[in-house]
DNA sequence: GTCTATAGTCCGATAGAC
DNA sequence: GTCTATCGGACTATAGAC
């Protein structure tokens, strides 16, 4: 802080998103987003690792939150119900910027790369939710399957909610993602 | 043919895998493989859409396996069932050549920029395998969770295949996992 | 902050198969 | 002639090295 302008992450992000809107991932070069945010290319990537990276930047906290959540679960709750739970927390953040998410999601559904990047995120994400599952003392390939599938209801409600216009919350959404698949396992 | 070897994306891929193993994917560049196989980096590129591609190519097939076993189940198969049937034909052609597919797996576990690759893949063939289910009359959201849990399944009973020098059979795994899915959901 | 290697694209040329 | 597969070289942008 100091001698630079602050907030110069969010700028890059800022501008970073509208250009992607605009013309669209590939189109848009770092020169330009810097540019727009009045910074140079060098910052950029010692801020982000690489041009996708400035989409995803700060989902390091949603994973943060799902593992405090699951280590923090009730001793009695099941593995896939601690997941579940600990997706509706990270559901209530998208819940708040319903818009900026349609926005982010119109961009990355545009792209491969950016799809790539995505999975990986909700892969990470998987797996850091088993790694709390073992640590609560479940086994594997519980562990392992409980994460994924919550990951899959989660990706499905969220799919859902994004491609809506309707009235239903992500947390309603999942709930039904849930239940649905608990009727194919069963059935 | 004739003027030039037969085969040249069969030497790319072969010269390329190589190469990733010895030295590293990163460490690796398109001119040296390309030279490996006495070809020019023009030729890589119209064969394999980036350098990661060349590890991935032929995956289509496995794609349709799954695709048209799924158009094929009985009528009475329920969704899951399907897929998991699905799985295990895609997952017999692994088991003919487990050296090669464990090879291919320490390359991509050592670097993400892969691991998205085979994430994109993975979840490709979920949609296709979602797709499927549709056709078959299967409503949403049970036609993506089907899908998505399968595919669960599958990964979990492929990394355990994979890591273990045990003697199960990918498709022993695969019946245990989905067992386990089961389990995890209902309970 | 500058410089450079590498990935990946574009246009065109060429050589054989049919 | 048409189709397909290779090669040549110049070019841009990303990303990392210095």
């Amino acid at each position: 802080m100091g001698r630079w302008e602050p907030g110069a992450r969010e700028r890059l992000q800022r501008a970073a998103l509208e250009l992607y809107v605009e013309r669209g991932f590939e189109q848009t070069t770092v020169a330009e987003i810097t540019n727009r945010a009045g910074l140079t290319e060098r910052t950029f990537f010692r801020h982000f690792a690489d041009k996708r990276e400035v989409l995803f930047y700060g989902q390091a906290e949603l994973l943060e939150t799902g593992v405090y959540a699951i280590a923090g679960a009730s001793e009695t709750t099941a593995p896939l119900a601690a997941v579940v739970e600990a997706l509706q927390l990270i559901a209530a953040r998208f819940e708040e910027r319903r818009e900026s998410a349609r926005q982010r999601q119109t961009v990355i559904a545009a792209n491969p790369g950016l799809q790539e990047r995505e999975l990986l995120k909700l892969a990470s994400l998987a797996s850091a939710m088993a790694d709390a599952l073992r640590g609560r003392g479940v086994a594997e390939p519980t562990a392992s399957l409980a994460a994924e599938a919550g990951v899959a209801v989660f990706k499905v409600a969220f799919e859902h909610w994004i491609g809506e216009p309707g009235e239903r919350t992500l947390s309603d959404l999942i709930r039904d993602s849930l239940d649905h698949l608990r009727a194919a396992t069963a059935g």
